[in-house]
Formats: C-alpha cells, sequence, structure tokens
DNA sequence: TTAGGGTTAG
C-alpha cells in the first residue's frame, strides 16, 4: 500500500484527484488486491465528484469479497442510482458482485431482510434488462441456492437463454451443500459441461453425506476419464480417502500434487496430513507436516489430533508445546486436542493441567467439548465423582456427548447405579442412538442384570431403532473389501470363514478364551451361530492374512468401536502370525505389535 | 465479473 499512496500523491500533484479514470485504476487495486485496503478506496472515492459506472463496480466488487463488508456493496448500489450529474445506470458488471454481497452475511445468520433485498436486486436485474447475462443470472443461482431456496435457484437456471459450466456447477454444489446429493449427482450427469469445481462439488457432497464410496467411484472416474485434479478436487478426494481409510489412494493423490506442481497451501496440506493420521500412518503425518515450509494452524492443529488419535499422548503435548516455541497462538481446536490426547493416553495430571492452563495462558475459553475431553479424561481413568463435579460446575448445561462420555466411562468401570440413571437420560436425549441402548444393556450385563439387559433391547426393538452393522474395510492394491459381521456375500468367503477358524484355533495355544460373557449381549450380535467368531474385523484380518505377503502389515478400518474379544484376537494374531495390525475404529487407532496393542487396553 | 477445499471430545 506504501506505492499505491505515493502514486496517489503523485496523481493529485498531476490534478487528476478527479479524474475518473485514474482514480478508477487507483481505486481497483486497492479494492481488489490481496495487499489492498478498501477503506483507503473508499476514502478516495468520497473525493471523487462525479465516480462513474466503472468506480461504483469495482468499489461493489472489492466488498462484495469481504464477508464482514459485504453490506458496503448494497449501500453503493442505492448511492449510484441516487447520483445525479451525470444520472448512472448499473451495467452487467454490476449485478454479479452486488448479488454476491447479498449471500454474505455479516454473522452467518441469513435473515428475512437479506432474502427481500435479494430479491429486490433480482427484480433490478430483470429491470435493467441483464436476464440474458450468464454471469449475472449464474450469481443469481449461486445466491437462491445459497440459501436453500432450491426450487427458486433451479427457476433461474431453467429460464437461461444460454448456459455455461459456472451455471450447471452451481446447481449441483446447491444441491449437493443441502444434501441432497441423489439430485445433485442427476443434474451432474446431465451437465452438457463438466469442470473440476463440478467435480469436486460433487466429492464434496458425497463426502459430506458419509457416502464415501461413492466419492471414491468418482475419484476412479476421473482417473480413467484423465481429468486433472486440482487442489480444491484433490484436497475433497483426500478427505474421501481419509474417511474410508483408503491409504494407497491416497498416496496416488499425494504423488500426483508432488508431480503436478500444485501449491500445497494450508488448507491441502492439512488434507495430507488429515489423510495419512486417518489411514493409520501417522508417522507418514509427521514426515510430510516436518517437511512443511509453511504451516497453517489447521496443520498444527490436525497433527496433534492425528497423535492424539494413535494414542500418542506425550508426542501430541510435545508438539503442542512446540507450537507454543514457535509464537503459533492454539484456538479452542487445538486445546480440544491437546486434551484429548490426555484422555487417549491416561495422562490425567497434564490434562487437569491444560484444562486451567488454556483460559491462564492463551485466553482460550472452556467449551462444551472441552468438558466433554475432561469427562472423559476423569472418567476413564475412574475419577468418576470428579468427572462429576465437573459437570456439576460448568458454566452451561451439559450436552448429551459430555453426558455420553461419563455414561461410557460407568460402562468401563462397571458404576451401575450412576450408569443407569445417565444411561437413561442420555437414551431419551438421543432416542435414535443406537449405540447408547446397546452400552446400556451391555452395562447390565457386565453385572449378571440379563432381564434389565433384556429390557432395554426390547425398548430399542420397540422404537424401530437399529444398530448399525459392524462392518471393517480392508484395501489390497488399491481396491478396498468390505466386511459385514457374518456376512457371507463375499466371493471367496468360505475360504475366509475357513482362515479365521484357523486363525482362532492357532490363538488358543497362546491361551485365547473366547469372551464369552458378552457373546449373547455384545454390540456385535448376530443371529447366525457363533456370532462372535465372524466379526467384521476377524472376517477382514482373515482376508489380509490370505491376500498379503507373510510379514505385511495389515490394516482394517472399522466403522463401530472393536469389541473386547476382537480386540485380543488381534493382539494375539500378531503374536503368533508376527503381522502388525493396525486398526481403525470409531474413534482411535490401535496397533497391535508381538502381542501388544498400542491404547495399553486403555480405550 | 459468476461456482469449489482443511483441523473439533464421546
Amino acid at each position: 500500500m506504501a506505492d499505491i499512496k505515493q502514486f496517489h500523491s503523485q496523481l493529485i500533484r498531476l490534478g487528476l484527484s478527479t479524474d475518473n479514470d485514474a482514480m478508477g485504476r487507483l481505486i481497483k487495486f486497492c479494492s481488489v488486491s490481496e495487499t489492498g485496503d478498501l477503506y483507503y478506496a473508499l476514502k478516495v472515492f468520497e473525493q471523487m465528484p462525479h465516480p462513474d459506472p466503472f468506480v461504483y463496480n469495482t468499489l461493489i466488487r472489492g466488498f462484495s469479497r469481504a464477508p464482514q463488508l459485504a453490506h458496503h456493496s448494497a449501500l453503493l448500489y442505492i448511492q449510484m442510482l441516487q447520483q445525479e450529474q451525470p444520472l448512472l445506470q448499473p451495467n452487467k458488471f454490476t449485478f454479479p458482485p452486488l448479488v454476491k454481497s447479498c449471500c454474505c452475511s455479516c454473522c452467518g445468520e441469513i435473515g428475512d431482510a437479506h432474502v427481500e433485498f435479494g430479491r429486490q436486486v433480482h427484480a433490478h436485474v430483470v429491470k435493467f434488462g441483464f436476464c440474458e447475462d450468464v454471469f449475472t443470472q449464474n450469481s443469481l443461482i449461486d445466491m437462491y441456492v445459497g440459501w436453500g431456496l432450491l426450487v427458486e435457484g433451479r427457476r433461474v437456471f431453467d429460464e437461461m437463454p444460454e448456459r455455461d459450466v459456472v451455471s450447471w456447477t452451481s446447481l449441483v454444489n446447491g444441491y449437493s451443500r443441502r444434501g441432497l446429493v441423489d439430485e445433485a449427482f442427476e443434474v451432474f450427469e446431465a451437465a452438457s459441461e463438466r469442470g473440476s469445481v463440478g467435480w469436486n462439488a460433487m466429492v464434496a457432497g458425497f463426502v459430506r453425506s458419509g457416502r464415501l464410496r461413492e466419492a471414491f467411484a468418482l475419484l476412479e472416474r476421473m482417473w480413467a476419464e484423465e481429468k486433472k485434479l486440482d487442489k480444491y478436487a484433490a484436497a475433497s478426494m483426500l478427505a474421501a480417502c481419509a474417511g474410508l481409510g483408503a491409504l494407497e489412494q491416497g498416496e496416488l493423490i499425494v504423488d500426483y500434487l508432488k508431480k503436478s506442481g500444485i501449491e500445497l497451501d494450508g488448507k491441502l496440506s492439512t488434507a495430507v496430513i488429515d489423510m495419512y493420521c486417518k489411514c493409520g500412518s501417522v508417522d507418514k503425518a509427521l514426515e510430510f507436516f516436518a517437511g512443511l515450509s509453511r504451516r497453517a494452524l489447521s496443520s498444527w492443529n490436525c497433527m496433534i489430533g492425528g497423535l492424539a488419535m494413535h494414542g500418542q499422548g506425550e508426542a501430541a503435548v510435545n508438539l503442542f508445546r512446540e507450537m507454543e516455541r514457535e509464537k503459533i497462538a492454539p484456538d479452542n481446536i487445538t486445546l480440544v486436542n491437546v486434551l484429548s490426547a490426555c484422555a487417549h493416553a491416561g495422562l490425567v495430571e497434564e490434562g487437569k493441567h491444560y484444562f486451567h492452563y488454556m483460559k491462564e495462558v492463551h485466553g482460550v475459553e472452556h467449551t462444551m467439548e472441552h468438558f466433554g475431553c475432561m469427562v472423559d479424561l476423569l472418567g476413564r481413568s475412574g475419577r468418576l465423582s470428579e468427572a462429576r463435579k465437573l459437570i456439576d460446575e460448568m458454566p452451561m448445561s451439559p450436552d448429551v456427548g459430555v453426558l455420553g462420555a461419563l455414561f461410557g466411562a460407568c460402562k468401563i468401570h462397571k458404576e451401575i447405579e450412576l450408569g443407569e440413571q445417565i444411561g437413561r437420560r442420555v437414551i431419551e436425549l438421543e432416542p435414535q442412538n443406537s449405540g447408547r441402548y446397546i452400552l446400556l444393556a451391555n452395562l447390565y450385563a457386565s453385572v449378571g442384570r440379563w432381564d434389565d439387559a433384556a429390557e432395554v433391547r426390547k425398548l430399542m426393538n420397540d422404537r424401530g431403532v437399529k444398530k448399525a452393522p459392524g462392518c471393517s474395510i480392508i484395501e489390497l492394491d488399491g481396491a478396498v473389501s468390505e466386511f459385514i459381521a457374518g456376512g457371507r456375500t463375499h466371493p471367496q468367503s468360505k475360504e475366509i470363514y475357513a482362515k479365521v477358524d484357523e486363525m482362532l484355533e492357532c490363538i488358543r495355544s497362546e491361551g485365547y478364551v473366547p469372551d464369552k460373557d458378552t457373546v449373547l449381549h455384545d454390540i456385535e450380535e448376530d443371529d447366525r451361530e457363533n456370532p462372535l467368531y465372524y466379526h467384521s474385523e476377524k472376517l477382514a484380518i482373515a482376508f489380509g492374512l490370505l491376500k498379503t505377503t507373510p510379514g505385511a502389515m495389515i490394516r482394517i478400518s472399522k466403522n463401530l468401536r472393536v469389541c473386547k474379544d476382537c480386540h485380543q484376537v488381534s493382539k494375539l494374531i500378531s503374536k503368533v502370525y508376527d503381522r502388525e495390525i493396525i486398526m481403525r475404529d470409531r474413534n482411535r487407532f490401535h496397533h497391535f505389535k508381538k502381542g501388544e496393542c498400542s491404547c495399553g487396553d486403555y480405550w
């Protein structure tokens, strides 16, 4: 800006301070450039006796790009219409940014007033004759779908005399962002033009809705059609890989990024770190993180969270300290991850320390999530009364997450009375969450209260709540295979089941005793015989043993939490077959090696 | 001139 101010003073000396052409260029730089200064642009503008539409448009565009200041765009537009001498009319460059500014609400909330103003702007588009301008119409589509007014967005789209790739993409994006992924996909397939933004909108939609296989299928289609991934599509694809635990595909994307020279900005780097962590390769995440020349806050957060997920609590705390040494201010997410790292690794004193420290030293306020972590930390380690005390002292009333953490702790420590009380409360708060019923039923079962256990299961059935079937995924040679507990749909299921039997026979000599207590009341319960023996993770491990060379690591990703019996079996298999097994469950990783697990049986 | 990506406890 210093150069610009000097340039400005030169223009003034030359007597050009009221010249639209000269001042227009100056304003353009101040409003549109990354290093510009919108308020300076506004000051220059205020000195101009007769600004022209170019000047107005440029300022409107500048303000429309700053969500907090977008209301200035509307004010400028009104001012432009009110100007006399000379009378001004908006042109086709006026509306796209003006419409955009209608979409940006200053506080994240869209009020009726915003929508009303947007409709008035739409009326002006019609009045001034820009119904055939593709840019303006595209902006209107985006405005309506951004508010969730999909029918109106669709109407604009349908009435356009000509459409371009942005029109199609905006519509796809509108459906996709509202979770109407099927509708989005229909438009996507029908589109006469598809650009990388459209591919990305579609993949991101699938990822957001948890439809990872479909996201993945699109990635394969993109490779097949030799479509180039740009940094946005790559980030979405990495998120799909992270969700599925598809390390090989994720690495293909990272290789592609390196080869194509796409700039690794903060968001993309974070997506890479997240992919490595969630695919079980925390070492590669660390290596990648170490190689970054600039690290965004989200990258630090993601790396600390990744270490937490893998039970490397001390490493996570050390990384947090390194962050402090580099004078990077942590945010609430950083601290959620630090506390969760302490909880997963049983670092009780450290957790307590950072809980106070975050507020005192960094001024980060305690949120619900921080209390949730602390209740988990205290409860898991058996300090149930301390956890209760913390809940009682919370400044806000605890949400179902915080109570759920206490409930989980009751299950671990067989705190039947408190568990029953909290469990019932949590079930009523989230009556559709099957996991809560199962946990309470198992808590009753663990102390031999079979009738109560059956009553909870009946309650769940009566309410029509279904448990998601246990499902494990294993990626071999880039292909993802899926196993459902007790399922026999796999073409090689005969061999796989035989392998499971062989596995279990082998580990019996190492002292394996099936965890029979929970057989009938286990979260993986299935109608078939010996349900416990054919849990999805056992099937996936058997498949891994069949398909990989001796000594190769086996990576499995599971949709639910791993049960006690499968945990025990995995430990023994890692010893008997001399294999490392990395298993991701619903909330953390287990590294099985030589008969031990990285979680230290603390999960 | 218009459309897109990341990190959050249980």
